[in-house]
DNA sequence: AAAGAGACGC
């Protein structure tokens, strides 16, 4: 200690004396601290209790005080609030009145951050507008928070309007409201006038930046965000790295994002979250074995985490893991998590066990939109296209309210199993009845419908009449239609619509030239693959794969080295012949549906 | 002794 003293005195340079013994202490200057009352004691005991979720302990700690001052109030509404205990934040507030102390800005702010409904939020802006301090950068900050989350953006930016002088904290709060309410494009905006407003950056202000260019897709402006990001060293920052991370995944440079993350010196819990969650958007298996990575690691994953590896294990079929995982979190307590849950009935929806998939949906406490429409397109999927229609009015009887996805998944459901009248009945209702505007992929599914059934020109009109404009995917569910059914003049108008919009896809090629091929008109096939060639496009090959007994097996067209797709292509003529047999279906139709892979094997 | 803004799931 006389070391350091006399260090000191000869006026050693602050940051030589940091650089060796870390920051410097207030003890080291100051002499003994000065003596806590009793009352700073209490106050500081309530916060440590409600920082470990201890409310009752605080409560009581509170309760004894013989006497309490505004900052043991104000300790208590902020306590109760920051443990999402609003209610009781409120209560306080107003207790705190009744015992005679008026609210200061540390109040104020407290208070608002327990603020779920306008009008409460509008009491606190009449307290603080009386006592002149709504501009303030603390209280103006936590209104514009508060109206944010209960009235809407317009709300907050009238108020960001007035404040003539704005904090750098008061940009971050209305540029997360805009991405929160989905307007990526204003969000974006308010950077750039934030950039001219501020020109030193903090990791808060780059952070939310990073997520706007992200919701806008504007990969050049988050580029430079990045760029500055690193200029000022603020990478060292998890949020704003983890923020980098999500940016690329998010405009479709998974290689980028992928690069970024093995190069982090440091990582936490969100950062593998944000990885895995991008890899699990891609579809990659690799989400799986990050998982791994991460326990190996020693991260512990938590309910984000399992959300997105179950997804990944129902996107790519694989119910071997969906098990394992699904287990290690039971044994972790996560199962009763409504997002976990909702994802658990997908997945065993799309791995074909549609009775364990209900069984989940049975045990939830509470179900959403998102509950029903797993649970539903599980049903379709699996081919109860009846179940999935009863389960859906049922979901209406329960006062849940459809959206285009819901629809989605039941018009598909008829669809696959040739209830076209049902589904065509549902398309007409989903808008006059439920007040949902079909989107262009509920337009393609209907397309598809109609056209499997041969229904043609019918799905043509339908096309032309749309309200929103036809894409590649909608022309492309007409030529599959045109193909099944050798349609030569409807096929070639609408693989003429595809190539004007996307010349690149070879896909288009194929299958008009499959649909010259089936009519005979051989040298129209020829010339379509001359013209491939010319062009110099390639067809990436597609991959079915299928988990069975704990393996993988991948299925490529046309791949006859392959014995389990001999074996499976037999078993798949035995079913067909029993479906002919039964007379439930024309089975050459189902067979062009389900042998299509093999039908393009000249690539 | 007490107060604000950012990153991960559909």
């Amino acid at each position: 200690m006389k070391f350091l003293k006399c260090q000191i005195q000869c006026q050693m340079n602050k940051k030589i004396f940091q650089q060796f013994f870390g920051p410097i202490r207030k003890a080291h200057f100051a002499g003994p601290p000065p003596p806590i009352s009793p009352l700073a004691a209490a106050t500081s005991l309530i916060k440590s209790y409600f920082d470990r979720g201890l409310l009752s302990d605080a409560r009581r700690v509170f309760d004894e005080m013989p006497e309490r001052d505004v900052v043991t109030w104000t300790a208590m509404i902020y306590g109760y609030a920051s443990n999402s205990h609003h209610h009781d934040a409120w209560s306080a507030f107003r207790a705190m009145a009744a015992a005679g102390f008026s609210p200061n800005e540390f109040t104020l702010s407290s208070v608002l951050t327990a603020c779920r409904a306008m009008e409460f939020a509008a009491v606190v802006h009449a307290v603080a507008f009386r006592r002149g301090v709504e501009g303030s950068s603390y209280v103006g900050n936590a209104l514009l928070s508060a109206y944010a989350a209960c009235g809407g953006i317009g709300d907050a930016l009238k108020l960001f309007d007035e404040i003539p002088q704005r904090s750098d904290a008061m940009w971050t709060t209305i540029i997360a409201a805009y991405v929160q309410w989905g307007d990526a494009h204003a969000a974006v905006n308010m950077c750039c006038r934030m950039f001219q407003e501020f020109t030193e950056l903090n990791p808060f202000t780059l952070s939310i930046s990073l997520r706007a260019s992200s919701a806008a897709g504007s990969l050049t402006l988050g580029k430079q965000i990045h760029g500055i990001a690193v200029k000022t060293g603020h990478t060292s920052d998890l949020p704003v790295s983890n923020a980098i991370i999500d940016l690329y995944s998010r405009c479709n440079s998974l290689l980028e994002s992928r690069q970024y993350f093995n190069e982090m010196p440091q990582k936490n819990l969100i950062t593998w979250n944000t990885m895995i969650s991008a890899l699990d958007r891609f579809g990659s298996i690799e989400a799986c074995h990050l998982l791994v990575d991460m326990y190996l690691q020693s991260f512990k994953p938590n309910c984000f985490t399992f959300t997105s590896v179950i997804s990944t294990c129902a996107n790519l079929s694989i119910l071997s893991l969906g098990l394992q995982v699904h287990a290690a979190l039971l044994q972790r307590g996560f199962g009763t998590n409504q997002q976990m849950a909702n994802a658990l009935v997908n997945m065993y929806a799309k791995c074909g066990n549609i009775a364990d998939s209900q069984k989940i949906f049975d045990e939830m406490s509470d179900r959403d939109l998102l509950s029903w429409t797993s649970l539903i397109n599980g049903y379709g999927v699996n081919g109860f296209a009846k179940v999935a229609i009863e389960l859906f009015e049922e979901m209406i009887r329960s006062g849940i309210k459809p959206d285009s996805v819901a629809f989605l998944a039941l018009i598909s459901a008829c669809s696959h199993a040739g209830l076209i009248e049902e589904g065509v009945n549902l398309f007409s209702l989903m808008e006059i009845k439920h007040g949902v505007r079909p989107d262009i992929e509920v337009y393609g599914c209907i397309i598809d419908l109609l056209g499997r059934r041969r229904r043609l020109r019918e799905a043509y009109e339908l096309i032309e009449m749309m309200p929103i404009e036809a894409d590649e995917s909608t022309w492309g569910a007409l030529l599959g239609a045109c193909h099944i059914h050798g349609e030569v003049e409807l096929g070639r108008l609408a693989a003429e619509k595809i190539m004007k919009m996307k010349p690149n896809g070879g896909k288009t090629y194929v299958i008009l030239s499959n649909i010259y091929a089936a009519r005979s008109e051989l040298t129209d096939s020829a010339e379509m693959r001359k013209m491939m060639r010319d062009a110099g496009r390639i067809k990436e090959a597609g991959i079915s794969s299928i988990e069975l007994r704990e393996e993988i097996y991948n299925f490529v067209a046309g791949d006859r080295s392959n014995p389990c797709v001999v074996l499976a292509s037999e078993v798949l003529e035995m079913l067909i012949y029993h479906i002919e047999e039964m007379g439930e279906m024309d089975g050459s139709d189902w067979m062009h549906e389900n042998m299509e892979n093999v039908n393009d094997d000249y690539f």
